[in-house]
RNA sequence: GCGAGAGUGGCGGAAUUGGCAGACGCGCUGGAUUUAGGAUCCAGUGGGGCGACCCGUGGGGGUUCAAGUCCCCCCUCUCGCACCA
């Protein structure tokens, strides 16, 4: 009584033949295509919201496969980081143990899924034989000047105990652990990702099949803004203030400087405005609203006068200097020229100022007069009140302006961005350590690369300590070692690098992961790369996926690899929710893959998954409708099983022998679904939008259709003529396109109807286009826009012959009787409309 | 505030170029089979009305023979950016 797929038996059968199903032979038959799923924190367990990153990379490589193509589908571990650390601290055990255990499950996770890889190409990224090359990756930059060590005011996590990158830190606290984020000064590792800023910007146009949100938030973060640097003189000429605008066209309209309160002039100002005591008291107040509330900080907009004035010179006119909290120190050059007529920010500052600032309208909107503001203006229109510019259009102006400037010598075009360089030093001990050694004598010296790898020593004490120092520097076995140039005394860099230096490279290592000469084989490489279809979650927008475009940069400037994008296609699938929210172990809302592994199947899950939606939006996980997926594969189970002894003949003789024009209508309509769903099945995924779930309900169209074709069929109970010929093929064809959302029951049907070769080295189904419109339609008739009958007619009628049949019909006489018919639309294939009155 | 996306039955979601709104699935209702079933199969299932019909895709206007789809205004939600000069 198999009236279900068992599942438990077949699954695993399955799996363990499967073994090497994903081996790929880099120089196999077929065009490359390299299928990549970003790498897993190996945190220990997948719930089902991670799984639908992993289901349909793999069903993506499956059907791939079935398309002829060699599939490199890799997978590894971004198994350095801090969750190992604390979990270890806590555990007593060490990070390298904790990481090997979970992986050890993840692995399981994934085979449980009928997930596939090439695993003879697992990577760890904590392992030494991958971070040497990491280190090696380090060298390289610093070779290029493109590595460098600066002390400067950095991000510090006082919760982490370590500093982050500008990248890691969301709205003033760490996107780790939530804690707000302190600003120190300390000695820090940068990689020079400003000196890509550009090229990361510009080929954004090479990345047509990318997600236009996440190139936005690219853009967005390197912030490219041109503008100009002006020079306004201090009053008594001796010291000049640098402003950068975007709009030199309203410096006219220019009647106060604002600097930002820790700008290092500050001090100086106010000492020389005789304002000392006061303004140091201004400046001290600023620094401690930003340090609590930098949320609050930013809709305040109190100034401070320092008692010296400047000359704008433009107007030649002089104009006080103040200290504002509303003007950023890290954009532009930290001074800001204040034109409350045109800007909103220093409308503001003037309303809420005790002094009498005047505001100056130096640019009127076409067609209205310059009158009494009650907010800036911004927008475009004629120059006023700016001596012989008046009458010009702004824009033209802005030229213009900027030329005549220029030419004494006060203003310069500038480039500024929001992007800063890459801070990659970490204080903690699970990472690559840097691979830099200090020597007295001889200062900062790389370590030579035939003594890398830098080994991460194991009998040390992680705990961080908190005081801006690595654990590593209390390992005296590890800080002390010799200067390979002068080979005097001296001490290792202790600081680790940032994970996401070792997930910027990864995809290379994949090509020869057990390569012990170097980081990647450029050949391979530049054979396998770009990435066809890179996979993962939207979090990584900026972050990873803005690193490995600005590493591969670098390496292609450096001429190692031919390449200068590492991810032509990229897509980012929704996230699973649970309750409205995100599925995550904080929030307490996962759903765990093993117990409906076992209770429903591998396949079952996998199609739920897929089926879920659209695999870019977000989706509600609901454990009642995984019933309706396992219903099905039960429904295409049967169909086979109860009716398995059709295919007792060998199966080369089942394929063939269909001849639709001698078919009856039943089987025409049958034939003709198939053909539809054939097209449609591949198409919906294969377009790029990897749409499975309306994949998987054309699928589910068809199996319906087939068990309605059979119910009543008296040639195929009798198991008589092109009705069973036709059922095989349909039910071939289900099985086929089925296979790569639920492998598990199509192979064990495959085989069981007699083939001997896997079903993933079947090639799809080209549908038979005559066949893809059915030969009859309903027309849908309609009268002035209402529908009011229908009729089934023949698909190849003319429109004359259309229109006659609808208003020929009997329904439709009642409608336009004692009317006129002023017009009849006609629309092949779909309606008619008539128009009466 | 700016930018992007979204709003369709009780629920998840379908609907080339404007052309039968609600495919497919969940849930629900009825029936068949069954000792029984939370299994399976069949039928029904947007709302209103006995009915012919009427109303329906966040709201309001518009274009059109025809609008979920195009245009204008507004509301709500999600995401990103946010004193960037």
């Amino acid at each position: 009584m198999e009236d279900f797929y068992p599942f438990q038996d077949l699954e695993k059968k399955w799996q363990e033949r499967w073994g090497n199903l994903f081996r790929c032979d880099l120089d196999g038959a077929g065009e490359k295509y390299y299928c990549l799923m970003m790498f897993p924190y190996p945190s220990g367990n997948l719930h089902v919201g991670h799984g639908r990153n992993y289901i349909i990379g793999d069903a993506l490589a499956r059907i791939k496969m079935m398309e002829g193509y060699n599939i490199l589908a890799p997978m590894g571990w971004d198994s350095f980081g801090l969750p190992a650390e604390n979990a270890a601290i806590k555990n007593n055990i060490k990070p390298s143990r904790w990481t090997e255990d979970n992986i050890r499950n993840m692995k399981k996770q994934f085979y449980d899924w009928g997930v596939l890889y090439d695993w003879s190409r697992e990577i760890a990224s904590c392992q030494p034989d991958y971070y040497r090359w990491t280190q090696w990756l380090f060298l390289q930059l610093y070779e290029s000047g493109l590595a460098y060590q600066e002390k400067a005011s950095v991000n510090w996590c006082p919760s982490c105990k370590t500093v982050l990158a500008n990248e890691q830190v969301v709205n003033g606290s760490c996107e780790r652990c939530k804690n707000l984020i302190e600003s120190k000064k300390l000695k820090q590792w940068f990689f020079r990702i400003t000196a890509y800023a550009d090229k990361l910007l510009q080929d954004q146009e090479k990345l047509e099949k990318w997600p236009e949100r996440v190139l936005v938030m690219q853009s967005n973060w390197i912030g490219r803004s041109e503008g100009i640097e002006v020079t306004f003189p201090l009053e008594d000429g001796d010291r000049n203030l640098n402003c950068f605008t975007t709009r030199v066209d309203t410096i006219f309209g220019a009647t106060f400087i604002v600097i930002a309160a820790e700008h290092p002039l500050a001090s100086e100002l106010i000492k020389k405005g005789g304002e000392e005591r006061e303004g140091t008291l201004f400046i001290e107040h600023v620094r401690q609203i930003m340090l609590q509330e930098r949320e609050k900080v930013a809709f305040t907009k109190e100034g401070f006068f320092t008692g010296c004035y400047a000359i704008n010179p433009a107007t030649k006119k002089k104009i006080p200097v103040f200290l504002a909290s509303y003007v950023l120190m890290e954009y532009g050059t930290g001074v800001v020229m204040g034109v409350p007529a045109h800007d909103q920010r220093d409308f503001e500052f003037v309303e809420e100022s005790p002094l009498d600032i005047p505001v100056i309208q130096v640019i009127r909107e076409e067609g209205s007069e310059a009158g009494d503001l009650t907010e800036a203006y911004v927008g475009d229109g004629i120059m006023i009140n700016s001596g012989e510019f008046d009458g010009l259009q702004n824009r033209e102006a802005m030229e213009k302006i900027t030329d005549s400037l220029k030419e004494r010598g006060l203003a310069e075009r500038v480039v500024h961005y929001r992007l800063k360089d890459w801070l990659i030093s970490r204080q903690r001990y699970w990472g690559a350590p840097i691979p830099m050694i200090h020597c007295a004598a001889c200062g900062t010296v790389p370590v030579p690369e035939d003594q890398l790898p830098v080994l991460l020593p194991e009998d040390v004490d992680f705990i961080p300590r908190g005081d801006g120092k690595s654990p590593l520097a209390a390992s005296p076995g590890f800080l002390n070692t010799v200067c390979p140039r002068c080979g005097g005394k001296a001490q290792r860099d202790t600081d680790t690098m940032d994970t996401f230096v070792d997930s910027s490279w990864y995809f290379l290592r994949y090509l020869s992961p057990r390569d012990t000469e170097k980081a990647f084989d450029r050949e391979l490489v530049n054979r396998w790369l770009p990435v066809d279809q890179y996979i993962g979650g939207i979090e990584h927008a900026i972050l990873h996926l803005l690193y490995s475009r600005f590493i591969i940069k670098f390496l292609y400037d450096k001429g190692l690899v031919e390449f200068n994008e590492p991810f032509a296609n990229l897509f980012t699938q929704g996230m699973i929710t649970r309750n409205g929210v995100k599925m995550s172990k904080s929030a307490g809302n996962t759903v765990n893959p093993g117990g409906l592994i076992e209770k429903y199947g591998a396949d079952t899950v996998r199609l739920y998954t897929l089926f879920i939606g659209p695999p870019e939006k977000d989706a509600e996980w609901n454990d009642r409708s995984v019933e309706g997926a396992y219903r099905f594969i039960n429904r295409v189970w049967r169909l086979y099983f109860r009716h398995r002894d059709i295919f007792s003949e060998p199966p080369g003789t089942d394929e063939g022998k269909l001849d639709p024009p001698r078919m009856d209508k039943a089987q025409l309509n049958l034939y003709r679904k198939i053909q539809k769903t054939i097209f449609k099945v591949k198409h919906d995924i294969l377009d790029g939008s990897f749409h499975f779930n309306t994949a998987i309900s054309a699928l589910m169209e068809l199996t319906n259709e087939i068990y309605l074709f059979i119910e009543n069929n008296q040639d195929f109970e009798d198991r008589v003529g092109t009705s069973v010929e036709l059922f095989k093929y349909a039910l071939r064809n289900v099985i086929i396109l089925l296979a790569p959302m639920s492998p598990h029951l199509c192979e064990e049907i495959w085989e069981r109807m007699g083939h001997a070769e896997t079903i993933f080295s079947r090639r799809l189904p080209e549908a038979d286009e005559e066949y893809l419109e059915a030969d009859r339609y309903t027309l849908v008739i309609q009268v002035n826009g209402k529908i009011r009958s229908r009729e089934e007619i023949e698909q190849d009628l003319s429109d004359e012959e259309i229109k006659e049949i609808a208003l020929a019909n009997e329904r439709i006489a009642d409608f336009i009787q004692g009317k006129e018919i002023k017009k009849v639309i006609v629309v092949p294939g779909r309606l008619v409309n008539i128009v009466a009155v």
